[in-house]
DNA sequence: GGGATTCGTTTTACCGGTAAAACAAAGAAC
DNA sequence: GTTCTTTGTTTTACCGGTAAAACGAATCCC
């Protein structure tokens, strides 16, 4: 079991083949017969040979692994929102032989400027970052940069950056065209203001609202808080309600936010959908749990994932240059979201 | 910002040192003078020098990166109960100047071997593996093999592997001795089976409630379900109500299956804890939260974390040869458990 | 003050592969 | 039958570092 580990070097002598025609096998090179291909892969198989991957890195000037950057939330992992992605990252990156490499940004993180040594030091060929917001300023290292990067879900408007997200205005336009063509003329919006996609959604509902044929709606909007968490967005119901006592319809800018925002519907003696209608954004498990089912726009975020380790995966190969992709979503409507109550 | 990337050759010639010494400065070498340090260093600095890390594994037969493989649950990153763990290998592994490469146990990853192929290529110099059931008989190749490996938060009674985990069965210990003091004799018992450590949980439970001094306790025993879920602990409550209507406490293997057992007995209009008290195990954010709160059995996931990760370095560097650690755990006495209630 | 140490640096010998260019043998072209 | 391709394999030249051994100069020891 112990006993020397094996190198290419043992291959080649004992199938009696060259150094380079062993490593051709390895490599699938399509210029070798079967029998030698036979031959080299017995020997192989006997001693179970697996090649030296920094050999081989070094060698290839490729390391065959992308970084993955989540954010350094305490319960991060928690968040179905990354599992999904997570997932779609995983599998794609596997299906075309790249590991993972998964780093968490942390303070220490951002300031030993990790981000860029993964990269100097070709330990990844390229960079996933899901970990952004507002202030990420620091990714302007990547601006015209020769490294790979792509940021996942989210977007800087005013920096040069590679981008596959879902389309968070698109969403706020679905999301405002239901409620309103619901017959909703106040509505109040939770939104979340640490991101630039949670910006994008809170303009471009106002501005569907506002410029509505049908009659602009009036929005109060109030800020879900950091996390986007339940706990959020039942306190920023709290604030709605005395902002707009009237309001006939609350849109948060998640799923959670808006489950938060039921509770305290509930709590607070007010039937969702009869008094107010409650809509959310992402269609987690839970939105079609709850009760009544919730209204939401969804998001597919196992997709973006997948999408996101394309593009990472073209621009290492060099297939594209850059990339900003938005991803469709669509309405799902369940029983949360009704006809505005006639005026009372 | 392109011009040839630099290596540690370039430093060397523009510092006037060579080769050796530049690597000896970036390797904080003690016997180098500062002087020498410092020019170099202000060369590094210049060109922001990052040392190649496959030819440094390569020639130093170390990749500095621990492989770390999860299970492939659909929802695997949304369990609060991996969150944990990872944070703690993380912070730790970082603090080690270790990396973490990120794999997901799926079918492919088995059948390929790649469990074995990662440590094999020197890819990765250990492997924390937290993605194990009572069915992952595969993991005998790691029985006497020369890679470093640990299982995490989980062990397998009849192989030679290392482990470090909490120790499931003095939580058992704690939760039995909770409830048999409390007077409970006729004790409903939602187990997980489908992992070792849950086995013994509920193995050293139905041992102490049948030998306790002041008398045996009855146990029914349902099992909870693969996924340890709420969803799961509520179908099982309803089988424990059918085979045991009279009894007056449940325990569970965690909190989730706790809490699908608490909205059972309220959906079913039995008080907690007046007609019946329910126990946990994991001490998970939500357990505080819930209406009684949960008493329950705190297993510190993190320190898990952390542990399993001092382990696998230790052993890649040789200090210890093998490990088997059980972590303590504690009681935490919420509002869902009390005496119970007199005959009647 | 001569031999043994210590200190700081350099020499040297790899680490284990890949890939482009070179090459011999077999087939195709005419 | 000679020349041109094609095919399959080998030669060669690295890839970019590390670490043990070697080395000269300075320091210590008594």
């Amino acid at each position: 079991m112990t006993g020397k580990r094996k190198t290419i070097k043992d291959i080649a002598k004992e199938s009696g083949f060259s150094l380079s025609t062993v490593s051709l096998v390895l490599n699938n090179h399509p210029r070798i017969s079967q029998a030698t291909r036979d031959k080299v892969m017995s020997v192989v198989k006997k001693y179970n040979f697996c090649p030296n991957s920094a050999a081989r890195g070094l060698a290839s000037k490729s390391s065959r692994t992308i970084s993955l950057v989540v954010p350094n939330l305490t319960r991060v992992f928690s968040d179905i929102y990354l599992g999904e992605i997570i997932s779609g990252i995983y599998e794609r990156a596997a299906s075309q032989g790249f590991k993972v490499l998964l780093d968490i940004a942390t303070a220490q993180f951002i300031k030993s400027q990790e981000y860029l040594k993964l990269l100097a030091s070709r330990r990844a060929d390229g960079m996933l970052f899901i970990a952004s917001d507002i202030h990420a300023d620091y990714l302007s290292a990547f601006e015209d940069s020769p490294y790979k990067f792509v940021l996942v879900n989210h977007l800087f408007p005013g920096k040069k950056l590679n981008y596959v997200s879902v389309d968070y205005a698109a969403s706020a336009r679905l999301a405002a065209e239901h409620l309103l063509g619901l017959g909703h003329r106040r509505i109040g919006l939770i939104a979340g203001t640490n991101t630039h996609t949670g910006l994008q959604f809170r303009d471009e509902f106002l501005r569907v609202c506002q410029t509505w044929p049908a009659g602009a709606a009036e929005v109060a909007w109030v800020d879900g808080g950091e996390e986007w968490s339940q706990r959020g967005g039942y306190a920023a119901t709290a604030k709605l309600a005395a902002k707009m006592p009237d309001l006939s319809a609350i849109m948060a800018a998640n799923d959670r936010m808006a489950i938060g925002a039921m509770r305290w519907l509930a709590d607070n003696r007010r039937d969702v959908p009869d008094d107010v209608s409650v809509m959310g954004v992402d269609d987690i498990q839970l939105a079609a749990y709850v009760n009544p089912g919730l209204s939401t726009i969804r998001h597919d975020l196992y997709q973006v994932g997948i999408e996101s380790c394309n593009r990472i995966l073209q621009l290492i190969r060099g297939e594209i240059a850059e990339c900003s992709d938005l991803l469709p979503t669509s309405l799902v409507v369940r029983g949360s979201t009704a006809r505005a109550p006639a005026k009372g």
